[in-house]
DNA sequence: TTGCTGGATGCTGTATACAGGATACATGAA
DNA sequence: TTCATGTATCCTGTATACAGCATCCAGCAA
């Protein structure tokens, strides 16, 4: 007889109540002007708060909630230059991730990749949400490859303050299709193998992103 | 009448637990075959479970706890893969604050690191535990002066695992002066202003210290 | 002895209770 | 009206209570 574990990660409310947070932000539930009242959210939820106010901590944790001056949690606004630091910060995690897929230089990985990118980018009619959704599957597709469990988390900490900041709010107005065109030929440097060329491409992607990113604010503000 | 605001940063009892406890775990107060158990630190520290919990819930977040089986929480356990990534992620992070600082080459800057530096590998007779302290204030030295707060955190949480793991410095039998003496060198790297130079000679410091830290292990296994 | 079963115990996760600080509002004085 | 002061209310942080899962151990069967 061969059964299965069923022990999964041990499961606790905080983590689901943790899940729907970042769904109900990334799908604009939750906007900057939200108040975000342990109590009610508990009653909402149908939970006690105890849970909540673990999952509430979590964020703050990760820098997506701050605590607003009159009780409460609201989601963190970020400034410019902080903007400009969050993409130097995704340069180091994903050109480092880079360097290793380079050195690595499997091709049958590489195809993966190029699968997953093709059929990520086939979006018709892209809302913005849709286009961040997109274009952050595929970038952590990058970093699933490259098999650094340290990364991929700093990479998610990362882009759960993007969804937090509303990084995809800046690009409202940006051309969306000339951004999202752009990976596979990422995926072909990789494939030559070479680790600097592998970072410098990386890094300028993430540039152009930070440079559309400005951009949008531009014309949006 | 000019008073200063006493508004701190808010303050929670969580906060001096998790300080308390990491503390004990660099000195080794708090060991691998410990169990923390939340009603025991609760009634040793004299306040209740909750914060207790709340601030071991932080550290098993940041990976430098695990849930112990048979109740309880434990320092994690690092594989040798694991190590290697550790040190790989330390190189994305600080390599790309090498970058920032070559990049702003500013010679003031660059000498208040060489007199940090100089003070900090003035050790007498240092321990193990010294070593680990003097290192990481140097490195971390290097990240604060390249100004981005995002980078900054991902180092903290890093070498907070690296402490709980007793990495990066925690080799009782490789030759610690070797291994202390070559940071002024890396400055001189980055008065060059040459990037690509600068995260070449943090990556090969980093890997040094990788070298030396599996040395250390086939030394005392 | 070895192996199984049931109960006791330990520790957690969640709910609830309670007290304090902060804000907002209302009331009254200038 | 405008400002200051007292008060009510909100919301948090911390403490405590409670129920359940998991482990461990004792006792019994083979």
């Amino acid at each position: 007889m061969a059964l299965k574990s069923i022990k999964t990660q041990r499961r606790r409310l905080a983590d689901d109540v943790y899940d729907q947070l970042v769904e109900a932000i990334i799908n604009r539930t939750i906007g900057p002007d939200d108040r975000l009242i342990q109590e009610t959210l508990a009653s909402e939820l149908g939970i006690s708060r105890t849970p909540v106010r673990e999952a509430l901590l979590r964020l703050e944790q990760e820098g997506v909630l701050r605590v607003a001056n009159s009780g409460g949690f609201r989601l963190t606004k970020i400034t410019e230059a902080e903007t400009l630091e969050l993409y130097q910060a995704r340069a180091a995690i994903e050109g480092q991730a880079a360097r290793i897929l380079a050195a690595h230089k499997d091709e049958g990985q590489l195809q993966k990749l190029r699968d997953l990118i093709t059929k990520a980018e086939d979006l018709k009619n892209p809302t913005t949400q849709d286009y961040f959704v997109a274009n952050r599957s595929i970038h952590r597709a990058f970093m699933e490859a490259a098999g650094n469990r340290f990364l991929l988390e700093m990479f998610d900490v990362i882009w759960g303050r993007g969804m937090a900041f509303h990084l995809f709010a800046a690009i409202e107005n940006t051309d969306i299709a000339k951004s999202l065109g752009n990976h596979i030929a990422l995926v072909d440097v990789l494939a030559t193998g070479d680790r600097t060329a592998a970072l410098e491409a990386f890094t300028n992607h993430i540039q152009d992103g930070f440079d559309l990113h400005v951009e949008g604010i531009r014309k949006s503000g």
